[in-house]
DNA sequence: AACACGACCTGGTAGC
DNA sequence: TGCTACCAGGTCGTGT
């Protein structure tokens, strides 16, 4: 479910929510760990951050919570976790009585528990932030020129650029009138800046949609401000366009582009 | 290096 | 209504 964007709804309210609050007691519910449940016990949650799109909460200087949320994972403090029996995978008890919940139906959400080694082992595989000054359009272009990848499948690479998803990186090729499945390294200069440009502008317009529509327990699923052009639209017109939308397949993925201005 | 594909999981929905 | 097949916002490991 989740891509940068989502993930830093979920990072921001918990900023809120959850920092300074001192765990008591953790429960894995799906594949039992007690070795984490034990270690988190008695620790201060002391930062969080978003790096791609894993969640890095700081219990002390030492040890960090990892939690990625894959597909439909959602992570948000409420008031009790009893009263959360459906979904819920994870729970870390606070002193004050309230609980930090993951939520994932599928079950494919991740929690580890990482010393500062592996944090900085997990870090370094990751591609530059987009959303911050290392994404330059030197480094992107530098990297994109080695790469006969196809745009989409480059894009989704999370060591290329963290935090794009199947959604995001469509959306990103349409604005720049990119196809997916373009070989990165036969971009003209001209389309790879531009392609630059969308992946920030469409995710600095996608965490703005994200944050105002994120309330916490639920899905993400209303997009107050962002709409989606291209993305889950096969057979509707293109809005830049009118030619209508096609889907493919690239990596096991449905990738949704417009034939018209996508070239 | 690049790509396909299955595995991990569960649920929703379209089609018969 | 009930069944099947396919689809889903992610990532990893294996094989070609």
């Amino acid at each position: 479910m989740p891509e940068l964007p989502e993930v830093e709804a979920v990072c921001r309210k918990l900023r809120r929510d959850a920092v300074g609050a001192c765990i008591t007691e953790a429960r894995l519910l799906r594949k039992p760990n007690r070795r984490l449940e034990r270690s988190v016990a008695g620790r201060e949650i002391t930062q969080v951050a978003r790096r791609g799109k894993n969640i890095l909460l700081a219990l002390g200087d030492d040890l960090t919570l990892r939690v990625h949320l894959r597909m439909t994972g959602n992570l948000y403090v409420v008031d009790d976790a009893r009263l959360y029996s459906a979904d819920v995978r994870a729970w870390f008890r606070f002193e004050d009585g309230r609980a930090l919940v993951l939520e994932d139906p599928r079950a494919l959400g991740v929690i580890e528990l990482l010393r500062r080694r592996e944090l900085s082992s997990l870090l370094e595989s990751l591609g530059p932030e987009p959303l911050s000054e290392e994404f330059s359009y030197e480094a992107f272009a530098a990297l994109a020129r080695q790469s006969r990848q196809p745009a989409k499948v480059f894009l989704m690479d999370q060591s290329r650029v963290a935090g794009l998803g199947n959604i995001y990186a469509a959306e990103a090729l349409h604005r720049a009138r990119v196809h997916p499945a373009k070989p990165m390294n036969r971009l003209s200069a001209r389309k790879l800046s531009a392609l630059h440009k969308t992946i920030v502008d469409v995710l600095v317009d996608a965490v703005q949609s994200a944050c105002i529509a994120y309330a916490g327990p639920g899905r993400f699923e209303a997009r107050e401000t962002f709409t989606l052009a291209a993305y889950g639209r096969e057979g509707e017109p293109c809005p830049a366009c009118g030619r209508r939308i096609r889907r493919m397949m690239q990596a096991g993925r449905s990738t949704y582009y417009c034939p018209g201005c996508q070239r």
